[in-house]
DNA sequence: AGCACTCTGACGCGGCGTGACAGTGG
DNA sequence: CCCACTGTCACGCCGCGTCAGAGTGC
């Protein structure tokens, strides 16, 4: 039978010498070797070995799996192992499509925003399930809001970062005075990925609103930029504000050496 | 404005002290350090910038980047990243739904091939583009072949592991004596997944054939057992063999201390 | 004073890649 | 004798996790 020395195996099946001596250390492959020389030799069999290590190897095993695979398992252990597997691919495969779906609508709506400042279109506000976790810039450290983040946190990237501002009445003294900032999806999103939508997570139903893009910079309170900018305007158009404006962070980009923030916005009116 | 100490932050984010301490070494966060003391206090800011990265490295950006979309990129350079990690994800995704596919059909193999063992059925052989890259055991060294099954190697798991009966014929001498092995995958996906399918691969058509599962064991060639448990029985029944059996080995199993070979083998009749 | 917190620095993981330096085969 | 090949060992990569041991805040 013919023999192969580490390189010509390199060339057959496209792995590295490093790759071969690390699989024979891992116990996938046990080529002979000279005892007075140290040189492998790999025959026919070895190089099977290796080939259904490629094999498993591409259903992203890992190597301990793949040994045991080679040189342990029954049919059951096997078909146990693979199933297992099938399962984890199936959970990442899932995984990776809402990364791509929410890069994809991040990306849009960045490319899009620039043309939407200072522009007020009409438009219904989204229902939204919110889990406020700041009150202005401080976060809520009760173990109410902290169990229920976690979730959230670890729901990245369908949670957008969500601020409200509670006190909107011309009549309130209190009015632009605050705003809180917290996560939110949409309901069926937030049900389909097992989120908690009971309170501390509130309920935010659609309403007619003016949707804007606005900015602000570096450290500044946002809510200056927004009275400024937004609440005047609205005003302008001959609305009044009929419940808590709320929008979402867009992104924080960094031009000419400063921050600038990009906010979106939907001011119920009536 | 509130600060918070290094504990706190891990309860809010998440994250741990190690990963924040690491994303402050990459330049994602820069919280006030007291000199005397060395400890980190973070304010609502440096939370800000810990929220995007958490966002960042949802879609699995590498630190590095998420360190550029924090503190460098403009719109643009941003943009332009998006969409190359959205290529990336979409490479992604293809490729693990390929394994699980891939996989799926293994593991379904495996668990029904005990049952196939000595059981013929008249089975169309479905077609196949093959590349052949041994013959017995003696792999194929000119570089008419290495340059081809590197990229059959690439496409793991998709291609099958697949062997040809040569030399079929009762009037042929050298009779069952030859086997050759190779890759060997459905046209259709070979062509979608950019697979050369002109020479020195082979268009291997669908032919009238009896399906079967046999074992072989050790290091034993497999012809032995194909001769005396399929090609036999073909005989018995009747049937002449009317082109090259060709077949896949399914899996190498330990079984009681040895090592057990399945193949499927599709033997043309007439 | 006690105790929880935080610091730094070193090492580990997987699946290899890279490089230094010495020995081997044909 | 050349020179490509092969050996071993050690360290690097990423994104952290996991110690140990010493110092700090309240």
């Amino acid at each position: 039978m013919k023999k192969y020395k580490i390189g010509a195996v390199t060339k057959l099946l496209n792995l590295s010498e490093d790759t071969l001596r690390y699989y024979e250390s891992m116990g996938l492959v046990t080529p002979q070797k000279d005892e007075e020389s140290g040189y492998r030799y790999y025959d026919a069999w070895d190089l099977n070995f290796l080939l259904d290590s490629i094999w498993y190897r591409s259903f992203d095993f890992p190597l301990k799996d793949v040994g045991k695979m080679l040189n342990e398992d029954d049919v059951d252990a096997f078909a146990k192992r693979c199933s297992k597997r099938q399962v984890e691919l199936l959970h990442t495969i899932c995984a990776y499509k809402q990364k791509l779906d929410a890069l994809t609508r991040f990306r849009e709506k960045i490319l899009r925003m620039k043309n939407r400042i200072g522009v007020f279109e009409m438009s219904e506000r989204p229902e939204r399930i919110y889990q406020k976790h700041r009150v202005k810039d401080d976060f809520t450290f009760d173990a109410d809001t902290l169990g229920p983040i976690k979730k959230w946190l670890a729901a990245m990237p369908l949670p957008d970062h969500t601020f409200i501002i509670p006190h909107y009445a011309e009549s309130d003294p209190k009015r632009f005075s605050e705003y809180w900032w917290g996560f939110s999806l949409p309901p069926d999103v937030a049900i389909r990925n097992g989120m908690d939508v009971s309170p501390p997570a509130e309920y935010i139903p659609s309403v007619k609103s003016v949707y804007t893009v606005f900015t602000a910079n570096e450290r500044r309170t946002f809510l200056d930029s927004f009275q400024s900018k937004v609440a005047a305007r609205v005003h302008g158009m001959g609305y009044k504000i009929a419940d808590r404006p709320m929008g979402n962070l867009l992104v924080r980009l960094h031009e000419d050496g400063i921050f600038t923030r990009y906010f979106e916005v939907w001011t119920p009116i009536e």
